[in-house]
DNA sequence: TTACAACATGGAGTTTACTCCATGTCAAGC
DNA sequence: GCTTGACATGGAGTAAACTCCATGTTGTAA
């Protein structure tokens, strides 16, 4: 399948703008119909994807940008692609540990709220 | 104990214009000194271990100062304070779920590169 | 064939959360 | 008494990630 910017945004749920400004920092770059219209095809939703889920998880838009231009320079860089992945994979560990932690005490918090409002 | 602004940011972790920004937007307004020098307590140390835990678990400056807003007010603010914050673990809930699932997802991409280079 | 929606570009503007800078005051050590 | 370091203020500047706008071109339905 192939989808016009349009059509392709409203899939992604982003705005065309943002779309575009994904295009300007190389993250994503289509191709283009004689008419210069861009075409997006179904392996650019899977790649909007994991550049959704890198986003979601904290990666800058900068060190997106060097990712993806691993990605396109091919399977010669795939092993320095999976340590971005594994680094980044320890630091959102870290960052989901830190936030079970701030849970637990925020329902300390609540707890103590509750009790006083029970009184 | 008493601390001045300076040794109040150095124990915090923050920078002295931080703190000042924070004053600015009301979340954390220390006492003067005849000098009109700042004069934080032990009670501000725990009020902004507080903020710190709002902001890392992504509450906005703006919602942070309503609630110090509220508990300004005094105990008869409680129960809107404490409606925000059960809204607010809710939230983080729901981000800490999505986080790991992005994680499992993370996982699965890493393991799929370690087989490809293996090869 | 003409109206109008969708697309294109370049550049300016916005929001959030700081961060930096110029300038001024004031207490303490040499 | 003078310098120096910590503090004060107001306002400008910055970085990230969009978002908006003016202007122009293209595709399609009536």
């Amino acid at each position: 399948m192939e989808y016009t910017s349009g059509q392709f945004a409203r899939l992604m749920g982003i705005s065309l703008d943002t779309l575009r400004y994904y295009e300007k920092e190389k993250l994503i770059i289509p191709n283009r119909k004689e008419n210069n219209h861009r075409i997006y095809t179904d392996n650019d939703i899977s790649w909007m994807q994991f550049i959704k889920r890198l986003k979601d998880t904290g990666m800058p838009i900068k060190e997106i940008r060097k990712y993806s231009q691993l990605r396109s320079e091919g399977s010669t860089t795939m092993s320095e692609r999976m340590n971005m992945l594994v680094s980044h994979r320890y630091s959102l560990d870290q960052k989901i540990k830190q936030l079970e932690e701030h849970r637990g005490k925020l329902d300390e918090k609540i707890e103590y709220y509750k009790k006083q409002l029970e009184q």
